[in-house]
Formats: structure tokens, sequence, C-alpha cells
DNA sequence: GAGACGATTTTCT
DNA sequence: GAAAATCGTCTCG
């Protein structure tokens, strides 16, 4: 907890694809710890995943993808590692990183980061946040914060200005260590699949969105 | 083409 | 803790 800020980026690397191209809540759990970046036009943003959740067309109706290819979630279904934004309450963009081989429905909403890179850039984005931590804990947040909207839909994370790294092992232990472990619970906002552990986050991170009553603990 | 609703955020009580 | 704001997408007729 100690070197709470001290995110050390000369420990991320880019991700083989091979890694989105897994069950997709095992996907979601590795992808805690991982590094969003954005080059826009005014520097560079980033922050460190630290809340996420599972969506699946096999066995979950909340997903987007459960009936069906349609315009809007088309890209859920193409090849991982690619970026589905969508657009919801009318207000708000929501960053999902696909999972699983092409011709599967299924994504990773990202839905809280620790702002790390281009903090300043995020308080002009977020003029309304009172804390570090309200930039980016949650999903229409932290999109706002690192002006990520539908210029970014479909866009191929594994390389270039908007991408995903993912922290050497040891280091990964080492934040999960710091921050109490992770935490698994069913997820936010949901109608239906609402009973489906598909949510993870840092235990103890104060960048979390929500904290929910049911809770077991996963370590890793 | 109309109507309902949502993987949310903010503000007010 | 509750409710409004707000509009693209999906479903049905």
């Amino acid at each position: 907890m100690t070197d709470f800020y001290k995110i050390d980026l000369s420990r991320f690397h880019k991700p083989d694809r091979a890694f989105f191209k897994r069950d997709v809540v095992k996907v979601a759990k590795d992808l805690l710890c991982g590094y969003i970046k954005h080059a826009t036009r005014h520097g560079i943003v980033g922050g460190l995943i630290v809340e996420d959740e599972a969506y699946s067309m096999y066995d979950d109706p909340g997903a987007h993808s459960f009936r069906g290819v349609t315009e809007r979630n088309k890209v859920m279904f193409g090849p991982p590692g690619h970026a589905y934004m969508y657009f919801t309450y009318g207000n708000h963009w929501m960053f999902n990183i696909v999972a699983e081989k092409e011709g599967i429905g299924a994504a990773v909403l990202v839905r809280a980061l620790q702002p790390v890179e281009g903090i300043a850039y995020m308080w002009e984005r977020r003029p309304k946040a009172k804390k570090e931590c309200d930039l980016t804990s949650g999903p229409g947040k932290l999109a706002a914060a690192l002006n990520l909207g539908k210029n970014e839909y479909g866009v191929d994370l594994m390389d270039g200005e908007f991408s995903v790294l993912l922290p050497e092992p040891e280091y990964r232990k080492k934040l999960i260590r710091e921050y109490g472990g992770v935490t698994v619970t069913t997820r936010i906002g949901l109608t239906q699949g609402a009973e489906l552990p598909y949510r993870f986050y840092l235990t103890e991170h104060p960048c979390v969105s929500v904290r929910k009553k049911i809770q077991k603990t996963a370590d890793k």
C-alpha cells in the first residue's frame, strides 16, 4: 500500500493475442493489473485496471452478444484483443476488450482504473471529480477521462495509440498482494444474468467503483 | 416507425 | 438513498 501511486511502467509489456483468446472469465480476472494506454492529441493518458467484468454469449443473458450479432455488438464476435465501445444511458461510453476466438461473442468490461499517466488531462476531461480516483472509478468515468468513444470502436489494442499492456508476473503478484487480493462478486447494474460471479476487483483498492455485500475472495 | 430501456453518473434530500 | 438526465439500440407491429 505504500507505493500506491508509483506504478512502474517499465515492468509492463505488449501482450500476446493468445492472452485474449481464452475463456472470457479467466481473461477478465487476468486483466486485473493490466494497463490501458491512450495517446491523445494532448498527450498520453493511462491507468491500471483495478476492476472489470466478463460477458459471454454462452451462459449469460446479460451479455449484449447473448441474442446474436447486431450492428452494435458485431465487434464482440470478431478477433480478440480489440475494443468494443458502446453508448448507454444517453451519456456514457463503455470500454470493453473482446475475448475468446473469432466467432464467439465475449468481452471484458473495464469498470475502473487507477490514474497513472496524463492525470492533468483527466482532470480537464472530468472537472466534476473531487479526488483522483473519481476520475476513473466507473466505466463511464474512465471512458471520459481517457477520451474514449465511438472513434475507438473496433480498434486493435495490441499495438498503436490505444492499447493494453500486461505486467510481469512477479510485479503483478506484488500489486495484488499490496491491494489485499482479488475479490469476486456479481456484476453491477444488470437485470439479467445478475447472479453470475463474473466481476473482479482489487480488494482494497480505493478506485473500485462499487463494493458489494456478497463477496468471496480468490487469491492469485 | 414508435416505444421501452439500459453493463451510469450526478445531484439533491 | 433515491431519482432525474438523456439518446442510441433493440424489439415489435
